[in-house]
DNA sequence: TATACGTGCAACCGTTCGGCTGCGCAAATT
DNA sequence: AATTTGCGCAGCCGAACGGTTGCACGTATA
């Protein structure tokens, strides 16, 4: 069983869960509402998202509110940054390929 | 047959052809050498790739060079600016709270 | 021209995914 | 004490996934 976020956010309702419970913790039946789902598949999917720790589920009385763990979202932007830092490279080597080429027009 | 990006970065063998060809553009049968997976598999994996735009072939002679399209990264950039909306507003609540409790003491 | 090479496509197969229903359990309400 | 409510778990099922093999086709090379 794959578990990790890439596979979490590649689910479109996961996603649009993801940014409901980002405004406010919701319970499953609250958040169900919001879908034209079932609310145990609505719970596979919060499980899905608090086993890989971009959900944290509080219990309340009977009630669970899922909250978002927002620090988790941000491994997803680390992982953009290898991309950043390989373009900022290549434009790098652009530039001296343009520096290069200024250099010989004189 | 879901077909976005997020799907497209699900899956571990597609991230680590995107960080190789993010390097340099390359041809199938280059990148299969870093993986135990059959030519044809990465072929699979580039086709789900270049549906979704992340990458771009360019053809010379028999051999077809796969090369990525960082811009299309950018959507997965764009998806997480909504979250950092959302949390600087819950910092400006908080602000907002802190500043009442700041102002009751007085 | 015959052969080797680089590639994509089609068909197959076991596993995973994402719905569903039925159930049991604990907390709240009556 | 009995009932309602909120929830998660287990099992089912069709579809999609990710690997495989075999093949066809165009391009380079002998």
């Amino acid at each position: 069983m794959r578990r990790d976020i890439f596979q979490a956010i590649a689910d479109p309702t996961r996603r649009a869960i993801l940014v409901l419970v980002a405004v406010q913790a919701m319970t499953p039946n609250a958040i169900a509402e919001h879908f034209d789902i079932r609310r145990q598949s609505i719970s596979k999917h919060l499980r899905i998202l608090s086993e890989c720790d971009l959900l944290v589920p509080r219990q309340e009385g009977r009630e669970i509110f899922y909250e978002l763990k927002i620090d988790k979202m941000k491994e997803i932007d680390t992982w953009l940054d290898q991309f950043r830092k390989i373009m900022e490279e290549s434009f790098k080597q652009l530039d001296e390929v343009l520096f290069t080429i200024k250099n010989k027009k004189k």
